[in-house]
DNA sequence: CTGACACACTAATATATGTTTCGCATTGAT
DNA sequence: ATCAATGCGAAACATATATTAGTGTGTCAG
C-alpha cells in the first residue's frame, strides 16, 4: 500500500527522503478499527494524535435533540489536531465511518517529531492551515448553497482530495458512506440527500452505486456547483480551461 | 483603555508580567480603520498578522452570486492566524465591520515572537485552536439550528467572548452590527433576521436597540438555544445551576 | 429458508426560510 | 429645507427542505 500519510504531507512541499523514512517509521504501528468506533469522544483529555491510513473518520457532534452533525471528515492521510492536547478537553468527538487503519500518535511523540524535524513540522502546519480552511468552506456551504450544489462541491473536494493521496482513479472513487451519513456532513436529511442524488444523477452529473460515485463530467460537475479549489492549497490538477469552458455553458 | 489583547491571551493561562510587557510592546503602533474596509483580500500573499484592539473585523467570501458570506468574526484582542503565511495565498477575505484600531504585525516579528517567548507561544496556541472550535460551532449552528436558536447562541457566545476582555457589561454590549451583517454571519436573509429578531424579543430575551444588544434573562437565552459554552474552552463565567434550571422550564 | 435489520427509495404534507415589494425613520450632504 | 442613501419594519407570496409514513431490496445470523 502507498504510504498515504507521506503523500498528504507531500503535498506542503520541501520534505526530503530522510523526512519520508521518518514518516514512514512513525506510521508503522497500525492498528484496525471497526466502522462506526468513536476514536476519541467530547469531554476526553486528549493525549494521542490520531492518523488515518485507510478508512473514512469524521469529527462530529451531538446536538440536544440527538442529531448528529458532522464538522469534518478525515480520508487515508489525514490526522488530527497535534496541538489540542493544549485545550483542557475535547469540544468534538472523532469516529471511524468505516473500518479504519489508524496510527495513534503519543502526544510527546508528536512535539518531538515537530521539534527536531523543521520540515515536517513546516507540512503539519501547512495541513492544519488547510484542515481549517476546508472547515470554513463547509460553512460556506452549509450557509449559502442550495442542496444539489452543496453535495456536488463535496464530491468535487473528495475527488481532489483523494486524488492528493493517490485514491481517485481519474474520476472515480470510493464513497462508503450511508445517505444518512452524507446529510450529516451537508446539513440535510437523509430523504433529501436521497432526492438530491437522483436530481444529479439526473442530471447526467454522477452516478453512485455499490459505494463508489463515478464522475461523468467533471468540468461540468465543477461548474454546476461553481467549485474553486484555492481552499485546499495544491497545485492544480485540474484543466482549468474546459472547467471555465463549462461554467459558461450554464 | 485596557489592553484586550493581553486580556484575551491571559484566558489561555501561563503569562506572567514580562510577558504583558512584552505585549503591550507589540501593540502599541496601531492605526485607525474605518469601517467597511478590506484588511486583506482573497488571492493576497499574506505578509501581515492583524490585530484588532477595538471594533469589529470578520472573515469572509463573496459567492458567485454576489453574496458576501461570513465565516468567522474578530473581537477586540482577537487576531488572525500567525501561521497563514505559510500558505500561497489567502483562500478569504478579512474586513472591518466598524471602525477598528488595529495593529498591523509583520510576519517576522511574529515568528520571532513565538520563538522567543515559550509561554506567548502557548497562548497564540491556544487561541487558535480555540478559534478552530469557534469556526466547527458556528458551521454545526448553521446545519442544524433554526435560524431563533442560531441567533440566540451567537448572542450567547458574543457575551462570553466579550465578557473575557471586559467588553461586556454585565448582561449587555455594543453589537454594532446592521441586520444584513447579521444575515450574512448567521446564513439567513436580512428579512429573516429582522423577523427572528422580533421573535426574540417577543419571547422576552432580547432587547436590541441603538446598537446595543441587552440580554433580559441570561439564563433563560442559553436554555432556549442549548448554549454550551467548553467550545470556548474558558473557565465557566456563568452560573451553571440557574442555566440548568431554565433548562428544565423549556 | 426465514426473520430481522439496515439501507435505498418514494409520496404527501408541513414548515422554515427566501423573495419581492413597499413604507417609514434617520442621517448626512447640498 | 430638501434630497439621496441607508437601515429597519412588515406583508404577501414562493420555494427549498423537513417531517411523516410508508414500500421495496439486499444482507446476514440462525
Amino acid at each position: 500500500m502507498v504510504n498515504v500519510f507521506i503523500r498528504k504531507l507531500d503535498a506542503a512541499g520541501g520534505l526530503n527522503e530522510t523526512d519520508h523514512e521518518t514518516l514512514r517509521r512513525l506510521s508503522s504501528h497500525d492498528r484496525l478499527v471497526p466502522a462506526r468506533q468513536d476514536l476519541i469522544r467530547e469531554g476526553d483529555r486528549t493525549e494521542t494524535v490520531y492518523l488515518v491510513l485507510s478508512g473514512f473518520a469524521c469529527c462530529y457532534k451531538i446536538l440536544p435533540r440527538g442529531r448528529r452533525c458532522i464538522s469534518g471528515l478525515m480520508v487515508p492521510g489525514d490526522f488530527c489536531d497535534p496541538r489540542a492536547s493544549i485545550l483542557d478537553e475535547m469540544d468534538h468527538s472523532i469516529a471511524t465511518m468505516t473500518d479504519c487503519t489508524v496510527v495513534e500518535i503519543p502526544r510527546q511523540t508528536m512535539w518531538r517529531l515537530i521539534e527536531d524535524h523543521p520540515r515536517i513540522a513546516h507540512a503539519v502546519c501547512w495541513s492544519m492551515l488547510v484542515d481549517g480552511a476546508v472547515t470554513r468552506e463547509w460553512l460556506i456551504g452549509i450557509a449559502r448553497r442550495l442542496a444539489p450544489e452543496r453535495m456536488a462541491h463535496l464530491f468535487c473536494e473528495l475527488l481532489l482530495r483523494l486524488r492528493a493521496v493517490g485514491l481517485a482513479a481519474s474520476n472515480e472513487y470510493a464513497l462508503p458512506f450511508t445517505q444518512s451519513d452524507l446529510a450529516d456532513m451537508l446539513g440535510l436529511t437523509p430523504i433529501h440527500v436521497n432526492r438530491v442524488l437522483r436530481d444529479l444523477r439526473s442530471r447526467g452529473l454522477i452516478v453512485l452505486s455499490r459505494r463508489r460515485l463515478r464522475i461523468l463530467d467533471e468540468a461540468r460537475l465543477i461548474a454546476f456547483c461553481s467549485f474553486n479549489p484555492n481552499y485546499l492549497h495544491r497545485i492544480p490538477v485540474i484543466d482549468r480551461i474546459s472547467t471555465e469552458k463549462a461554467m459558461n455553458d450554464y
